[in-house]
Parts: C-alpha cells; structure tokens; sequence
RNA sequence: GCUCCGGUAGUAUAGUCCGGUCAAGUAUAACGGCCUCUCGAGCCGUGGACCCGGGUCCGAAUCCCGGCCGGAGCACCA
C-alpha cells in the first residue's frame, strides 16, 4: 500500500475513534480472474495497518462471505428487484442505451429465480449469465441502469487463491461492498470520488432492501511530486527491474517511507490536515518531511557522518583534547559521545577525517572550527588533503568572527558508511565509530546532513535518508 | 461524446452551506533578521492567492448565469 490508499485507511481509522467506533478491515477479493488477489498481499496489508497505528477492531474476508452475497441475492431476484440475464453485452448495451428493458428483465421472478439456480449449478459458463440489480432505467447516467451484481468465472481455470474452485459465481463490487457495508453496520464510507458512481448504482440495491444507505465522503486523488502511486505502476517497474522492490525509496508506498525513517505519526498528521476534499491534491515531499522532521527533531540522537572524506592534518596541537558530544543538543541527559585528539610526534600531528564539501569551501589563512573541539587555521589544501594548525580551544574566540563549523572524525575512529538517498543513489564516507552501537530501525540525524534510518550495522553502516 | 465533481499564494488547507466581522486565516516553501558549537530545531519579520466574464445586492471568495481549465465515472475491475 502506497501514500494514495493512506487516505482511506487514516481518516476512517480517526474518525472511527474520534466517535468511539470500530474500525473494520475487509479484504474485498471477488474477482479471482481480472484482479486475482495474491495470498502474500493479505498480510502485508495488516502489517502495513499495523505500521500506520490503525488497530484493526474486525477484520473480514468477502471470499469467506459467498453464502450471504447469495442468500441477499436470491431474496433480491425473489422480490422482483434483480434478475439473471442472459444477453450479450453489446446487445444488453444498445438497450440499455435506449432505456429500454432486455428480454431478461421483463421475465417473472420464478424464471429467474430458476436460472439463479441454473447459474450456481453450473448451468451457465463464463459469461453466459449475469445477476443485474434493477435500478430505473430513465436513469440519466447509463452507467448506473440495471448494474451487474454477479457474474460467473470459470475457478478451474482461475481459482481463488484462498478457496480455489469452490464457487463459480461471483459477486461483482457493488454487491458485495454494498451488502457489507450495511451487514457489518458501516456508518461510514470514505473512499475515493472514482466511487462515487457506485454510490448512485448502490442505493438502488438499499432501496430494494429497505435499508438506509451510509454518510459517504468520496475524496479526490492524492499524489505526491515525482513518485508513482500508481500499484499497477510500481508493479510493473518492480517487474522490469527498475525498481529493487516495494520498498525502494523512490517509491511512495509504506514500506519505503518506513525504510526512509518517515514516521508514521508524520502520515497521519499530513493526511489529517490535507482532510476529505474532492478535489486532487498534489503534495510536495516538503510537505511530508516538514511534518516529520518536527517529530525527528526532537527524538534523534545525533551523529557525524563524513561523506567522500579528506584527510585534515592539523599540526601544533599542544595537548590531548577531549571532545564531549551531546548525542542530542537539546537533551544533555541524553548522553555523550566523546573522542580524544592527541597530537603525535614534535610537530604535533593529529589526522582527522573532513567531507570533501568543506575542504572545498575552505581557504588557506581562514579559521575554522571542529565542532565541540578546537579551532584551527587552515595553512594549505590539495586534491586529497588538507593542512592546518591549532589556534586555540576556546569557542568563544571565533564565535565573533563567526568562523565556520565543521564536523569531524578522529583517524581510527572511523566507520565504514553508506547512506542511500531517495533517488537510490548512495552517498559512501566514514561514520563515528561511536555509530557501531547503533540498532537497525534506529532514525538518527547526521549533523549538518540529514536525518537517516539505519538499515544494517555490520562491517559497514547502512542507513537511508530521510531528508534535511 | 454522455453523466457527475471540483477550481483560494509554489504546495496544502481554513473560510463557501446561513453574503458584511475576509483590504482573506494557517502550515510549509521563499526571503531578511535573531538565537544556537549542525547546513537541524526554535523565535521575529517580509513578500505571495479568491480561474475569467456578466448579473443580483448598499455589500459577493461566498448567491445566480455563461465561459475556461482540471478531475472522475461510463467493465461480467475494485
């Protein structure tokens, strides 16, 4: 499931608690031909549910649901208020076209509740026959007159994954969505505008019934800039290779949003504010991390992440210094990490490791700073390496000349790391070594980089980027 | 083509039902500043929008008509 289907799922999960509710999961998975269900997508879908914070209250499968949709059915066809027909789609359409009734519909209710039984004994083949709901056939839209209900597939050749060729006759969406909704006392329907046809062909069926249709809030198509939300999509790019799988982080789908360390909490909110309207919305990823990043800030623990790293001599250090870094600045009590520079030979040496990103912005006679360390004068700088010397401790000193900060690894504390960005490149460098202690699923932020969630912690650390 | 929806700053949303308090609120992005040992967070400030044209009215983002643009549906899919 995708950023799209979290509109349905999160609005009705809140409303459902808002008024103290149920939420229901229903698995609709009729049609074993066209859109055969796969046995792996029932469970990625309640561990999705699961990630999204939305406690299933009770869950349903239409494929176990058969006998109801029949038994309605036959009451249905037994009033009068739909019946089997047999006619060929392009002649039934060129009637119905014409608002006029095929032959079918004119035929008693004992005929057609005959060949209601003809049909689940297999007296039909695919296509022969259909169960169409009578609806008024000076309708103005000729999609909703006399709605098909239920057709007949042929499970030897397209068994359903869960109970293979045990049914030959199916019920179409509306029937079985339709029948549902009141039998499970759906309250309410939030779903998207494409449905709001079946809205119109649906109360029809409640009339026949005497039952009163539910609040039903049909919301526009949700999309986000440059991702495809699109299953039939993704699938297909999975397929072709172009993507690693449902998680690639190019993709908007649950699984690579919580690869990415977007938090759930940060869904939520997004789709709470973008609200129910009708109309599309295209929402930036800006979006989507402004709202995460204000949950993450306060949450991450901080680190130094060293991209494509240079080699910082600095020379004249006088002392061993010991660096103390909050793991967070705001919450000392948090903890520390701390790393030691002590300088090696007459001259004072000590090595660390710096992004190529400031060696390059850096200029010979400027001062500079490691963070939480000490301050430092570059003296000269190549392709590979840069040179400077100590000048002082004290943050105080440069803080009015506003020098540059940058971040730092001691040589020897470094950690083999390799962010993957979201459009699936890898950014390589050298993590703190203090990063070994990190557990997978752990969101962190690397300063003045990014906040990444941490894949893997072996020989290497792996972790994906969120964003700034 | 037919049947429905919808159009408020870059993005999203409030206001539209029940016209005035809307010289249009909020979030985010942009810009400027403050603060901060992160290019993160926080704080202060600036700029930015009612699709167009008519009509009704003392008064229209809000009501009416016409147009334009966008979307959805028109399956024996969901």
């Amino acid at each position: 499931m995708h950023l799209g289907s979290a509109r349905a799922i999160l609005l009705s999960h809140e409303y459902a608690r808002m008024y103290n509710g149920k939420f229901i999961l229903r698995f609709e998975d009729t049609d074993p031909k066209v859109k055969k269900p796969a046995l792996e997508f029932y469970d990625s879908i309640r561990k999705d549910l699961a990630w999204l914070g939305c406690k299933v209250d009770e869950e349903y499968v239409q494929s176990d649901r058969l006998p109801i949709y029949y038994e309605y059915t036959e009451k249905l066809i037994g009033d009068g208020n739909a019946y089997v027909c047999e006619c060929v789609p392009e002649h039934f359409r060129k009637l119905i076209l014409a608002k006029q009734p095929c032959p079918c519909r004119l035929l008693p209710a004992s005929d057609n509740l005959e060949r209601w039984k003809r049909m689940l004994n297999g007296g039909y083949v695919e296509g022969q026959a259909v169960v169409r709901v009578k609806t008024e056939l000076e309708h103005p839209n000729p999609a909703v007159r006399d709605w098909p209900a239920l057709r007949v597939i042929d499970t030897k050749k397209y068994p359903h994954p869960r109970v293979g060729s045990k049914y030959i006759v199916w019920p179409l969406y509306n029937l079985a969505a339709g029948l549902d909704d009141h039998l499970m006392g759906m309250t309410h329907i939030i779903r998207g505008k494409e449905h709001y046809t079946n809205m119109v062909r649906q109360k029809y069926m409640y009339e026949h019934l005497g039952w009163q249709y539910p609040e039903a809030i049909h919301y526009g198509r949700l999309k986000i800039t440059g991702a495809f939300l699109s299953k039939s999509k993704i699938v297909l790019g999975i397929k072709e290779g172009l993507y690693a799988g449902f998680d690639d982080p190019r993709l908007g789908t649950f699984m690579a949003l919580r690869k990415r360390g977007i938090t759930p909490e940060a869904i939520k909110k997004m789709i709470i504010d973008v609200g129910t309207k009708a109309n599309d919305v295209t929402l930036s990823w800006e979006n989507l991390y402004s709202y995460n990043r204000k949950i993450l800030d306060a949450t991450s623990d901080r680190y130094f992440f060293v991209s494509d790293p240079v080699e910082l001599k600095v020379l004249a250090v006088p002392k061993t210094f010991h660096a103390k870094l909050p793991l967070h600045p705001e919450k000392p009590e948090r903890g520390f990490r701390k790393y030691t520079a002590m300088p090696k030979g007459a001259e004072g040496l000590v090595i660390f490791w710096i992004t190529s990103k400031d060696a390059q912005a850096v200029e010979p006679e400027k001062v500079i700073r490691l963070m939480e360390l000490f301050n430092i004068k570059v003296e000269c700088k190549d392709a590979v390496s840069v040179t400077a010397s100590f000048v002082s401790e004290s943050y105080e000193d440069v803080r009015k000349i506003k020098a540059q900060l940058i971040h730092w690894i001691p040589r020897g504390e470094e950690f083999a790391c390799e962010v993957v960005m979201p459009d699936a490149s890898g950014v390589r460098g050298v993590a703190e070594s203090a990063c070994k202690r990190l557990k997978p699923d752990a969101i962190i932020q690397f300063e003045r980089f990014g906040f990444t969630r941490v894949n893997e912690v072996g020989t290497k650390l792996v972790a994906y980027y969120a964003h700034k």
